[in-house]
DNA sequence: GATTTCATATGATGATTATCATATGAAAGA
DNA sequence: TCTTTCATATGATAATCATCATATGAAATC
């Protein structure tokens, strides 16, 4: 047995993973994923292509590995303050997610907005990573949110997250940044009315 | 001279044109722009490879042509209907948007959703024509809207577009019917709160 | 009718890519 | 120390793709 104390080869293997996967959300993030191959990924990660079908058995399998990987900004956007009511939390973590910088640095940000076509089109694998990433964030939104009169809890957030991802996405496509902005601004305010609008404050 | 009756040359060369342009529209759409190769959409327009670059320079001037022709059901989902008021007009335009039949078929649907991230990592000129198209549906949006307290006729707009192309986006994305389903009612409810809470009418 | 023009077809070319086969070298085990 | 194991490197392979070069055949012009 060898000295615990140094990498074992079982452990060096998994950094390689480790390195591999970061690399991968990196580049399929900001190239999408077609735009990056697996030499490019493996290039990126320190090592040699021939490798990577010792990691992984196809591409795919990174794709789905790589968007777990991907979403680790979450908790840092949807953070509860219990100090807000909900209009105010909802436009904090909107301004949160729809901001210049955001929109600015794709390698490091929300996987959702430039990876979800591609996702749409892959297997059927990488759409239930998606799709199970996308229903943590809503469930983490909807914890701090109430039941309304149509949307519930949970509702609300799948919409908020729509809006945002939305928001973000069109915001990179358009080439003017004065119509880029007004996107991020107009989303960010929508956002907030996600809220109940509390008829029972004023109508009672 | 010809008789002006029949197909002249120039007459033909242009139905060429608009039939690679129709076939990329939908092609990209349905499958990416990286997923429908030169080839594939010259086959699909009834003709072969080899005569594409007599009609475009090269694959994006061919991603531009085809992002503006694939607008044309603006229209349809962007229709006035002045005996509705403002929420029951964003309710009923966000129904003709986020539904299941729009969700399944890209190819005739909003080039936004799935073109947009590949869209953004593309040249100049065809985040030009993005921008001009999304320009032009959110001023007809914007036509049929109020201005509010936050935000003007065209933020509106803008915002809730944001909100149904990402809702549409996402609803594509994941791998169960039944989140599928609830992004795009959530998605649908959000869009009515757009229009103002109208504090005027109740606040007098 | 002969000749020219040109839209399209056929057929390269060179680059890129996912994936596989084999070599290597260092650590693990004997 | 000697052998084995195995993570990674080097080096194919076959497919795909954007783009270019040239051929063809019918319409337009003379």
């Amino acid at each position: 047995m060898a000295a615990a104390g140094a990498t074992s080869r079982q452990e060096r293997k998994q950094a390689s993973r480790d390195a591999i996967v970061a690399a991968a959300a990196r580049l399929f993030r900001e190239r999408g994923i077609g735009g990056a191959s697996v030499a490019d990924v493996m290039s990126a990660a320190g090592l040699t292509h021939g490798g990577f079908y010792g990691h992984f058995d196809d591409k795919e399998a990174l794709v789905a590995a790589a968007l777990a990987a991907a979403t680790n900004h979450r908790e840092r956007w949807i953070e509860p303050r219990p100090d807000m009511d909900e209009a105010a939390w909802l436009a904090w973590i909107a301004r949160r997610y729809l901001n210049v910088r955001h929109r600015d640095d794709p390698g490091d940000g929300c996987p959702f907005p430039p990876l979800a076509p591609d996702i749409a089109r892959d297997g059927a694998d990488a759409r239930r990573v998606f799709e199970a990433e996308l229903r943590k964030s809503a469930e983490r939104m909807a914890a701090g949110l109430d039941d309304g009169t149509e949307l519930d809890a949970r509702d609300k957030a799948y919409a908020v997250l729509a809006l945002c991802v939305g928001g973000l996405m069109l915001s990179r496509a358009v080439e003017s940044e004065a119509v880029s902005r007004r996107l991020l601004r107009a989303s960010r305010l929508l956002a907030a009315r996600a809220a109940e609008a509390k008829p029972s404050a004023r109508d009672t």
